[in-house]
DNA sequence: AACTATTTATAAAT
DNA sequence: TATTTATAAATAGTT
């Protein structure tokens, strides 16, 4: 249907490709449509061309999902299960690993021992030692931290209390030489002066962190 | 095209709606397969008959899965992902309950301690002391169920000892009677006597499960 | 992109 | 349902 007659294999020249493609693609969408209002059909028509542009056509009474739904249905051939099916794998494989786990941590915590034979027994009293031994380890190093800050805030509370002391006393001549030679116009202002000292913790960031 | 020029509407006579869409199906699928050919484009074609019927087409150079692909990557659509997000989704909450109990499970064998406080420590070491006293329960229990059957088993050697002695009480009756009344004509049954006694054990079923 | 000669598809008849 | 045929529609090559 045209000037010539022209052989079904591909177009060399490009241009004339892109050209046919054009046409012929709007000639099949134009089909599909007219065969959904004629026959009551349902159709989906996906066209990607060579240079990938994408085009489409889908009966307006359904979906491109349902029509492939039904395709499966029909057909028995699957479209996107294998995808699924790989999906499923993984489920049930990190289902088995967790159920080992759950069977392992019910063990730990003694229970459905009765399962186990004498042997099995053996490595996780083993396990639960090691664990024993490795959290009162953890809880001894601690101890000892805790211990360690005990004695450095000690250590900082008898050098506050050092300079405390020299600031009362300081503070005690100020008085004595304000009370003998010049009596201020505003005395408001007197007991805010030890403020001025600004003491400083030794260990600013010490802290315990629970 | 044909002897009269139609509406696009539904045909309401059925058998001719039947008859159209049978040559209007192998219209599109003929020219599918064409502008494959003629254009070097990836086509797939899938229609429902009214009746339910089922036609298709897809290029040969590609599946309808692949171009079903293309065209979700294309379009953005979901086709099949609602699916898959479900498994997905169902892949991430075991995942994280695997996670949950692989920590848990470090944490009982003394890993990955320091990243817990003091506080967090106590339950794990009360866990580990419930499970230890648990395991060894249970250990406890087998040795005394050993220690049963030692007794058992002890008991009923006494009692094989005590017939195997009577046996022998016997059978040495037996041979100076034979020996001074009658000499049987086949003494090779003799020796065969003693195992008519068919002696049982005590406990037949009395067995270790390991 | 529009035109048009020609092929192709197909509606109606058989 | 298949074939035939007259005609509509599609489109290859041209402009």
């Amino acid at each position: 249907m045209g000037r010539g007659k022209i052989e079904i294999k591909r177009i060399e020249n490009s241009t004339n490709r892109q050209v046919t493609f054009s046409k012929r693609r709007n000639g099949i969408i134009k089909k599909a449509r007219e065969i959904s209002v004629l026959c009551d059909a349902q159709v989906s028509v996906v066209i990607f061309s060579s240079s990938g542009k994408m085009s489409e056509y889908c009966s307006p009474s359904t979906t491109l999902s349902r029509i492939l739904e039904r395709y499966q249905h029909n057909s028995g051939e699957k479209l996107w299960d294998a995808k699924h099916e790989s999906l499923s794998a993984e489920i049930d494989r990190i289902k088995k690993e967790n159920d080992n786990m759950q069977i392992e941590l019910r063990h730990l915590k003694g229970e459905d021992l009765n399962s186990l034979s004498p042997k099995e027994l053996i490595p996780i009293e083993d396990a639960l030692q090691n664990g024993l031994i490795s959290v009162r380890d953890k809880q001894m190093e601690f101890l000892k931290k805790l211990k360690k800050n005990e004695r450095l805030l000690e250590e900082e509370n008898k050098h506050l209390s050092y300079l405390l002391h020299h600031q009362e006393l300081a503070m005690d001549a100020n008085v004595r030489e304000l009370e003998l030679g010049y009596p201020p116009k505003d005395r408001e202002f007197a007991p805010q002066m030890p403020l001025a000292f600004h003491v400083q913790p030794i260990q600013p960031n010490l802290q315990e962190n629970n």
